[in-house]
DNA sequence: TCAGCGTAAGTGTGATCACAGACCGCGGCA
DNA sequence: TGCCGCGGTCTGTGATCACACTTACGCTGA
């Protein structure tokens, strides 16, 4: 590696995790960030070139992006991130409202008062952004992000997050490509709204009422998506 | 390759599908099958040469299997099935339950008449298992999952597949592992008859009764399997 | 006979090389 | 001037080599 990159490449850290790893994350970051928007191409040298690697640890992380349907190889041999249709999308939306209210609703439960701090603190950067004279609108989509997980965290159930993950690995690309295109408004209809009625909820321990504000907050910000028309197909 | 393998080396088939995919499929089955143990070691030389190819490509599945949790890579740098304490069981149990349940729940609203025939064929299949005078345990338990899947199927949900497919990677090993050490019985208690039901409740477009028909089978298992005090702390 | 150390084999990880196929563009021909 | 064909480049995939590290076996010493 002739120069060190800057995004791998965090050197100072122990040698525990895998060059792999890294690539991964940073591929995800930049998936769910929206830096890779939906139809484009991919290729592995050049990434490997940009972060500073061989291909192997570029193609490990790539194969496991294809095998979580965050990306998606052409029979032409091509990678690719996904174009979404509106009907994988409404479909993914259901999914998601299963799972994550799901989720919520088992934070209502099994939540410990200590983690109500963490998600409070994503919730009012969030609303920060929101309620700002000119909105920030990736660090509002990023404390968005972090609120959802914190909150999907405090449930308690380590096999659900890698699958929510998931999920978000899907819809970061086309959620940021909404972004990015209509800059003009926020596309966040009251999610400030369902987010306090979740965080109560939660701190009552409603699970009922949790999985209702999330699932309306996910179903509610989707329609706006979909309601703009530049889904495929 | 010296001789050819008998398990990858569909050599005849089209080139369309990778040596990585073949060898996660593989290693796939193994693992839902039973036929690797908890906790049993694995070296990538040596599944590479078992499998007639070089350890590129099982590199690549492992990889993808260490990602689903499937797999799990120790602090020694040594590959090995997980082996599953009580509580993840419990856990992983709870998570079956919601997901599987909303499946079968969407598959009750969402399924084609004509998926009842697949549906059907492998109930019976495992019925039959059930109830012969020797019963072969191993043709149930495949016949059990065939029945879950082509349920899950008809919900026509293509997102959750995977995840699903996931979550029995992980109960794949520890299910066959009672199977194979409780030899006497057949760990499987009434769930013939809560399938039975879960067909009815489809057919009749009940979407809750599915789910609680599925949530049933899936917690008397669990809980036979749980109740002998083999899993690990 | 037993303890302890050193070497050798085996591990996963990363880099480099090799190869078949696809895509793009330039050049020649009608 | 327009169209067909061919060559070079770039793609992902697989194999082989190299390396740091762990583990375990066997030999040597007391």
């Amino acid at each position: 590696m002739p120069e060190a990159s800057a995004v791998v490449a965090s050197s100072e850290s122990g040698r525990k995790v895998t060059l792999g790893t890294q690539v991964y994350a940073a591929l995800s970051q930049r998936l769910v960030g929206g830096e890779l928007a939906p139809g484009e191409k991919i290729s592995l040298r050049h990434i490997a070139e940009t972060l500073g690697t061989s291909v192997m640890p570029v193609r490990e992380a790539v194969s496991r992006l294809v095998a979580d349907g965050a990306l998606e190889v052409s029979p032409n041999k091509a990678v690719a991130v996904p174009v979404m249709t509106r009907e994988a999308f409404c479909e993914l939306t259901t999914v998601r409202v299963a799972i994550e209210g799901f989720a919520a609703e088992q934070a209502a439960y099994n939540h410990k008062n200590s983690d109500m701090a963490g998600i409070a603190a994503h919730d009012a950067a969030f609303r920060r952004e929101c309620e700002a004279a000119i909105p920030d609108r990736v660090a509002a989509l990023k404390a968005n992000r972090n609120f959802h997980f914190a909150l999907y965290a405090a449930a308690d159930l380590p096999t659900l997050m890698p699958i929510i993950t998931g999920l978000w690995l899907k819809i970061g690309p086309v959620l940021n490509l909404d972004l990015r295109l209509s800059s003009q408004r926020l596309a966040i209809g009251g999610a400030e709204a369902q987010h306090a009625r979740a965080i109560a909820a939660v701190r009552a321990r409603d699970g009922k009422e949790a999985r209702a504000a999330i699932k309306q907050d996910i179903e509610t910000t989707a329609g706006l998506i979909a309601a703009t028309g530049r889904l495929a197909r």
